[in-house]
DNA sequence: AGTGTATGAATGAACG
DNA sequence: CGTTCATTCATACACT
């Protein structure tokens, strides 16, 4: 279920008149500037000047927190619900929400399959456990379970965003870093993992994002294979996506970025340097020894972020 | 076929720090100057000094004639292959060269629009035959058949890159003319068409830019509808293509751009002046009499190049 | 230094 | 969904 079903075309229209593919949805892309002066009759070549959505940063963060909290793929009626959240910051209609959802998918996805095809992103700043399938992640995603993903095969550990940046070196790599935003700090995040298509609460997760402009702080270190002890911890509520997880391992999501590490107790420090704190997906930090050993291993398919 | 596979994003970046629509990526931020001194975990501010990509001429070069030779939107596997090449001219990677065709692209479709819909441009400087659908141009090219773009619909004939650039007056035209590089003497060009989705052999065309730097020579001038005498010569070799051929017309490339011209006897002279010369894609170039007709027609869907 | 242009990169919107 | 298009942002570079 949760489906989206036709999604896209609702809307259609097209001024009919002109030249590109205009397509127009009418279901949502209003903007700051008021436009269309389009008057009765007029001979108006482009006539909807149609600007296109431009999100604002508090929108975007908490697009980008609910995809990460494992929404990869909201149904009609989340959309709406994520949609009137959202137009507290500004305009924005549900084809927004919709298309932004669909490109933030399909671009991660993307990003993986690319980097699990170079694992060659220098070996310092990425970790790979095993590079292999790491799209199925986000087919199951919100899918079956609502819940994120767990991978039947490898993955390619992959920093989160700004991990892995500052390393223009490697000739062979075609893509490389992120780092987006500062690292966000959560403010307040349900944690809800509704049935996924039933009722879905909208109690979004946010995030703070304050580290802001120097951003780039500390982490830059490379992660490692969590050296960690192990100890199972299958945070798996349901068989189908049970089933597909690798038995010692875990799927988390820190950042931004769905991580593989071995369960059991993780090392913070060892993976992220240092001054690394991790948090959960409640603000908390997560506590570890002086090792920066957790001591407790992290959850499947939590979100947790760095501080 | 012709399958970018999903291509664009993924990957994120930015630098968090200001205003817009920033959202990630980081596609293939290599460049001349290496950057990024940080170490491990360094508090970097103004973090990613991301530079991008600055082609090499040679690069450009063979990124040009590779366009021109219709590969307007090299599938994924091939644009892998161009990127192989490019390599050994600078640092480059996949995503650096899928940018450069979609602007490629885009921006000569685009330039295409606003100069269809400024006629004004001087009315000596080019010649629209029948302003209409020049977009399809594009989108039929290296697609169905991985020849050159034939409108089912009139198209107008602009002027190739330098034809029109020193124009800038009309202030409704955000674009100011081409001119990048100087007239192109094909070197070589295999003309290979492949069946899009194929073995696309990488047998690049070449050009060598000799008349380089004084590129602002001569053809200024003015393009007439080709008074030329007809005689229908549909090169067409596919159905396709050659189904959308509006009857009386072919469709060339002479520099750079798409141009639909009457089937028949092609006045060299009326189209770009007293000192133009066409060549054809071997660099052969085209016979005209003394009054700038050629003695064959122009190959539909063929690469010529004005010197 | 500012101003404008060319163009690499990013991403919202849509098509097939 | 994967692709393709259109726009926009951002930066390199040429001019003045």
């Amino acid at each position: 279920m949760s489906s989206n079903k036709n999604w896209p075309s609702m809307f259609k229209s097209k001024p009919c008149n002109n030249n590109h593919h205009n397509h127009d949805i009418n279901a949502a892309p209003y903007m700051h500037y008021n436009c269309n002066t389009s008057s009765p009759f007029s001979s108006a070549r482009v006539p909807d000047p149609k600007p296109r959505w431009n999100p604002k940063p508090e929108q975007i963060r908490i697009l980008e927190s609910i995809f990460n909290s494992g929404i990869v793929n909201p149904p009609r009626d989340e959309i709406q619900r994520i949609r009137i959240r959202l137009q507290e910051y500004g305009q924005i209609g549900d084809a927004n929400v919709f298309y932004w959802f669909q490109n933030r998918k399909s671009r991660a996805k993307h990003k993986l399959r690319v980097l699990q095809k170079n694992p060659k992103l220098s070996k310092k700043d990425k970790i790979v456990i095993t590079p292999s399938d790491a799209d199925s992640c986000f087919d199951l995603v919100n899918k079956e379970t609502g819940l994120f993903p767990v991978q039947n095969n490898e993955v390619v550990i992959t920093e989160p965003n700004r991990f892995l940046f500052p390393v223009h070196n490697d000739p062979s790599v075609t893509l490389s870093g992120f780092g987006d935003f500062a690292v966000p700090v959560v403010t307040e995040q349900r944690m809800e993992f509704p049935g996924v298509s039933n009722g879905v609460s909208l109690e979004i997760p946010e995030i703070n994002f304050d580290g802001g402009e120097n951003g780039y702080s500390s982490i830059s270190v490379p992660v490692t294979v969590p050296s960690t002890i192990n100890q199972s911890q299958v945070f798996s509520g349901d068989g189908d996506v049970g089933a597909c997880v690798s038995p010692g391992r875990l799927t988390v999501f820190i950042n931004d970025m769905p991580f593989e590490v071995i369960a059991g107790l993780f090392n913070v420090k060892d993976a992220f340097g240092k001054d690394a704190v991790l948090i959960n997906s409640f603000g908390q930090p997560i506590l570890t020894d002086e090792f920066g050993v957790t001591f407790q291993p992290l959850q499947n398919g939590a979100v947790y972020y760095l501080i």
